[in-house]
DNA sequence: CATCGTTGATACAACGTTGTAAAGGTCTGC
DNA sequence: GCAGACCTTTACAACGTTGTATCAACGATG
């Protein structure tokens, strides 16, 4: 509760000095500093930083709006925000958007300009475009699917690559009814990821079946689960899937299991993020493996730039990802 | 970016008036009532969170300290203290301790007493009685452990009975060798755990043996599989293992499965915390299942009360748990 | 010795908000 | 018509911090 004030009045100095000191001015007396120093000690003094804040007109908090923490892609990529945010020296507040229009609308309309610094921003339904209304003068770093021609900053894989990538591994596993699940009427990153899809089927030779692409409204378990009773309550089933993210897969994998459908031998699987969840599940999750470090460390050193220079051109990222090769497709499960 | 004084002018009134509306005070005439607001709506007015709170003497803010957003447990406990947040208007700060003595110190000692109003604190390493000294004068509530005796507000499940309860579920399907997974030397309620099941065990008659009792230094999916390596290994292997939480649990899992050991056929399985992933695993889990909506409420409405009336006697909270019994002990996965 | 640059310390104002107190106004009841 | 009560608005100070400007003292330079 010590103020710049008691401690100015404890060493017999101005409060600007003790600023001063505490700030590391370089022309103090050592006398006087020697002082300072031991009255900062004795009165445990902490700067306030509201105050701190409202002076220097910055917050020092950044705010991570996010779908839902109990995604563990988004816990795990928070954790590692929190971590780089640290070496900024900012605090973080998380936001929940639940992955809704509406969620991402009035969290990022209730953003006080003057609560945050910045934000990061993992949106699912709204676009690039809605956020300059939303969030006047904020500066956003945008997290996921990647719009080259917007402008705003961006730090995301190349999720067309991605997907292309996993399912050419199907392919060169023999498989030929390959299915995706995770197709969304709203969600750029669905459209990105299936049509890598699409395209490591065409490059394979394969028909893109319609039957073979199940619609997932949420990405949870859940979903992946029905989607996957769906896929194999059909006429002739696949002998693959491609799941859009992790825990799509890991509900595939229990709804197969449930129907005595074997993994991989019957229907191989491969999922998406590379959560840890997915590395011990029974069996373990083929997956694509974003760098989560990378992206977490892009969107927070973007954010910086950004803050310091509102002015400069936007930046697209592309971090950088790899495919973890697991029981999923690999027989040995 | 517009502040008071804008509105004021804009207004043609005081920057008190324009206060005053803004706060809802009863006495401003409807003329000037009306013509602020219309001032308020042209400028986009948003009040300045921190000089508001500079003066107030409010943050708005509160700190939520926990190990590690990649444990679910702490994801999901995360998500729903935002959301009780939310309904009392406060922000939310989360800090990661990684579980360590040095994190949860460095953590308490850096949040700035003037950054947050509070602090809901999960702690492992830490014990009550340093929060006094670690961050004086910080409205802290107590996650987890119970120790009625300190000076503290605690919110958490009654341990030693849920232990007990899981291991007596154990002991209800006739295993007789029963294992813990999770012992560990600084935890408290590990400390509880192992109560809970030493009292389960007794009350069947069954000797508590050493050598079934292993430690986990953390609760990772990691140290869970090489604790049920360890046991497996033993020359006489358990037919059951409770595991202190459902990470830990899951390693279990796989490393029977790994070995060919089958649950629960061989080995009955437990965990503890009922995350979403013990739900879909295969085995699901059997699981101790605290009401963590109510635990993520409470913490925050005793926050509220906290820093509302410091000098109130301190309360210790019980909120309620279930088991949850699963295909890991049921036979029929 | 006068001048100048450097070093060291301070007073003051300002960031945007709200509590306090006080002042000006209107209304009531006699 | 006047005291008193009540409504309405405002000026001012303060929360704790830091940037700017100023001032004083010092040693070095010409």
């Amino acid at each position: 509760m010590a103020t710049l004030k008691d401690v100015a009045a404890l060493a017999g100095v101005s409060v600007k000095t003790v600023s001063n000191v505490v700030n590391g001015y370089a022309f103090v007396k050592p006398e006087n500093r020697r002082r300072v120093e031991e009255a900062l000690l004795t009165t445990g003094y902490r700067p306030n930083l509201g105050a701190r804040n409202l002076r220097r007109g910055r917050t020092g908090s950044l705010a991570l709006v996010l779908p839902e923490l109990v995604v563990p892609y988004f816990a795990e990529l928070a954790g590692l925000v929190l971590d780089a945010a640290q070496e900024h020296e900012w605090n973080v507040l998380i936001e929940q958007t639940l992955g809704t229009r509406e969620g991402e609308r009035d969290t990022l309309a209730s953003l006080g300009p003057h609560m945050i610094d910045g934000a990061i921003v993992s949106p699912e339904a709204l676009e690039a475009r809605d956020f300059g209304e939303l969030a006047p003068g904020i500066p956003v770093v945008m997290l996921g699917e990647h719009s080259v021609d917007l402008p705003i900053d961006h730090v995301g894989i190349d999720n067309v690559e991605a997907a292309r990538v996993a399912v050419a591994h199907l392919v060169d596993l023999g498989r030929k009814r390959i299915a995706a699940i995770g197709a969304h009427p709203h969600r750029g990153t669905a459209a990105q990821r299936l049509e890598g899809y699409r395209l490591a089927l065409a490059e394979a030779g394969l028909p893109v079946r319609d039957e073979l692409v199940a619609t997932a409204l949420n990405y949870h378990r859940r979903d992946g689960a029905g989607a996957m009773a769906r896929l194999l309550a059909a006429h002739e089933p696949p002998d693959a899937v491609f799941c859009f993210n992790d825990l799509l897969a890991v509900g595939a994998v229990r709804a197969a299991a449930e129907r005595g459908v074997r993994v991989p031998a019957d229907v191989a699987v491969v999922g998406f993020d590379n959560t840890e969840e997915g590395a011990y599940s029974l069996p373990s999750l083929t997956t694509v493996a974003p760098d989560k470090v990378a992206i977490a460390r892009a969107a927070v050193d973007l954010l910086r730039k950004r803050v310091d220079d509102p002015e400069r051109p936007p930046e697209h990222l592309r971090t950088p990802f790899s495919l973890v090769v697991r029981e999923s497709t690999r027989g040995d499960g």
